[in-house]
DNA sequence: CGTATTTGACCAGCGC
DNA sequence: GCGCTGGTCAAATACG
């Protein structure tokens, strides 16, 4: 299937050349040291606001330094899967969660969380802004963009932190059934283990997209 | 003029 | 059953 797809494009880069974006995983562990949470992933059960990716260091997502130490960012699904040097940090990916209402079947989700002065950070995708709602436990209003690429309805959402307004969390939630106009991949090989990592989003395989032979 | 965004209204789910 | 809340729709508006 194709990937969540969280592919950063350049002028995301551009973003955070003005808002100071980079990444830094939120381990697990520390789940637990605050009892609020951020109201955008309330609604997800059993996802703390500690289970998604914290964006929190200058400068590692521009272009220069993605090229000169790429963050081993996706795997071939396309979701940051080795991003650290060490695994103890991963993105949480909901797929499929259940919840009282039985929705929310045959989605994948993702979330982020950076530092960032703009809310609409262009991750290679062109969004469509469908609605705005404020939401009672943030004071800060919540946004709601469609893929605007026909016959892909993967949406997201973008909220900011209501505890650190410099924070921006973003969900996406769904599958691109499309390549990204913007991906941007890279790949580089690590010195110690001679293997080779590359990022980006999956690539759409003819045969794989209308059979899905896993 | 075409496209994207804004924003109030509407709807559905959930808790009380 | 009712009210609250979150999510979506769609008409109006802004912008290129």
């Amino acid at each position: 299937m194709a990937a969540v797809g969280v592919p950063f494009h350049a002028t995301s880069a551009a973003a955070a050349a003005t808002s100071s974006m980079a990444y830094e995983f939120v381990p697990s562990q520390s789940h637990g040291s605050s009892s609020s949470t951020s109201s955008l992933l309330d609604d997800i059960p059993g996802f703390d606001i500690s289970d998604f990716i914290t964006f929190d260091q200058p400068d590692q997502f521009a272009p220069a330094a993605a090229h000169q130490s790429p963050p081993r960012a996706m795997d071939a699904g396309g979701y940051f899967g080795n991003f650290s040097n060490d695994n103890t940090h991963t993105l949480r990916n909901i797929t499929g969660v259940e919840s009282g209402g039985g929705r929310r079947d045959e989605t994948s989700r993702i979330a982020f969380r950076m530092k960032s002065e703009v809310e609409t950070l262009d991750d290679g995708y062109k969004w469509r802004k469908y609605g705005k709602k404020s939401v009672k436990n943030s004071p800060n209003p919540r946004n709601y963009y469609r893929c605007s690429t026909e016959g892909c309805s993967v949406k997201k959402r973008v909220e900011r932190d209501r505890e650190d307004p410099s924070y921006v969390i973003t969900t996406y939630e769904g599958t691109h059934n499309h390549l990204s106009p913007g991906v941007v991949y890279y790949a580089s090989q690590d010195t110690v283990s001679g293997r080779y990592y590359v990022a980006g989003c999956q690539m759409p395989h003819p045969a794989a997209a209308s059979s899905s032979s896993s």
